[in-house]
DNA sequence: ACCTCACCGTGACACCTGTCATCGAGTGGG
DNA sequence: CCCACTCGATGACAGGTGTCACGGTGAGGT
């Protein structure tokens, strides 16, 4: 019996995603949270051996949940199931400890599969993602250039971003200047919607 | 035994909802699919009485995809099961003819109630998003402003989104402006962010 | 010690953007 | 019929934006 932790922000996938695996004999869901930085704790209190992890989560990441994971409980293996199958993000989950990356878009019959693997030790990553992830490589950007852009995302101006970083206008277009040219964009939202597609911030 | 129908892009929600689902003793998953375009054949060929339909997917909006059922399928119901619980989405939903309207956010064990509740007749909304809905009022923008949005979502330059149109630089300008006006935006990609967010798009 | 690199800043320049005034054409309601 | 509204367009202007050149600091590697 594989003892399973859900982290999951939409309560109704949560629900979903438990009903499914508890429908395998040799699974079985013993913990449930909603955010990021209750997976410890409850996969600490319900002695949970596979956590499935979902990347956007209020609180806390998945990818740091799996992180705080490896250095809690080193003994409990992570699986992400996320929406989004970002190349920075395949990287970033197994530089953070995550045994598997999964994207919602697999057939619901594979997943037990997947859970089962990693619960064995053995690395579930969709084929197609760790190849773009190494084609792709890591992330060129510097700090600033990735603070600077999620600041950018939502089409802010340049003043707006500078006032709250506390920075100079001309620095802030300095170093968005550099992300543009590094993401090949040709603005700044553009460049901003490039790094995010592909996981960099 | 209520025949249900669920759409939804990503294979693994729609196959946890079906597990969900089908605990229920009174309901019965008969059809899945991942496209909205092809709903109405699906339920069509399966029978069903009940379609899930999320917002989000390739083909078709599971809210167009409601206003087909409604002409092709007049006594199948409709019930919109979607992330994003946006005022201007639960409107056009229900102008669309669909019975209920439901964010993923919501307790697992509520749904299949929300599925008897429509399938007797009866209408389920969420009530925030109901009185959100009602306090916004329906969307401001003309068509061209809204066409003209969505092409500014990702901050592309106006002369990008004037040679996709085929309109003048200047005219583009304008639409937006009164966009911008329209929101309370400052800049096109402000306002076509929250014009997204209100589900004026 | 030297070099490299990220970081912060200034100034200048060409270009893009948002706003406003103004025009004309078409549509639909009172 | 006239009015209100949307749509398309032009021109002009202030201000925002992206780029480049240049200078300076501090951390880390050789």
């Amino acid at each position: 019996m594989i003892r399973l932790l859900l982290a999951d922000d939409q309560a109704l996938v949560r629900g979903a995603l438990a009903a499914l695996l508890d429908l395998e004999s040799d699974l079985e869901v013993v913990a449930q949270v909603g955010r990021g930085d209750e997976v410890v704790e409850a996969a600490r209190a319900s002695g949970a051996e596979v956590c499935l992890l979902d990347i956007e989560m209020p609180g806390l990441t998945g990818i740091d949940a799996a992180a705080e994971l490896r250095r809690e409980l080193p003994g409990v293996r992570s699986l992400i199931v996320t929406t989004f199958g970002r190349p920075g993000y395949v990287r970033r989950a197994i530089e953070a400890g995550a045994s598997g990356f999964v994207v919602k878009d697999t057939p619901a019959r594979q997943l037990a599969d997947a859970v089962r693997r990693v619960h064995s030790g053995l690395r579930v990553i969709d084929p197609d993602l760790a190849a773009e992830s190494l084609i792709d490589g890591p992330s060129p950007l510097t700090g600033r250039e990735r603070e600077l852009l999620t600041y950018a995302l939502d089409g802010s101006p340049v003043a707006t971003i500078a006032a709250r970083v506390h920075l100079s206008e001309g620095t802030v277009r300095n170093h968005l200047s550099a992300a543009i040219g590094k993401t090949g964009a040709t603005t700044r939202s553009e460049a901003a919607r490039i790094a995010q597609d592909r996981g960099w911030l």
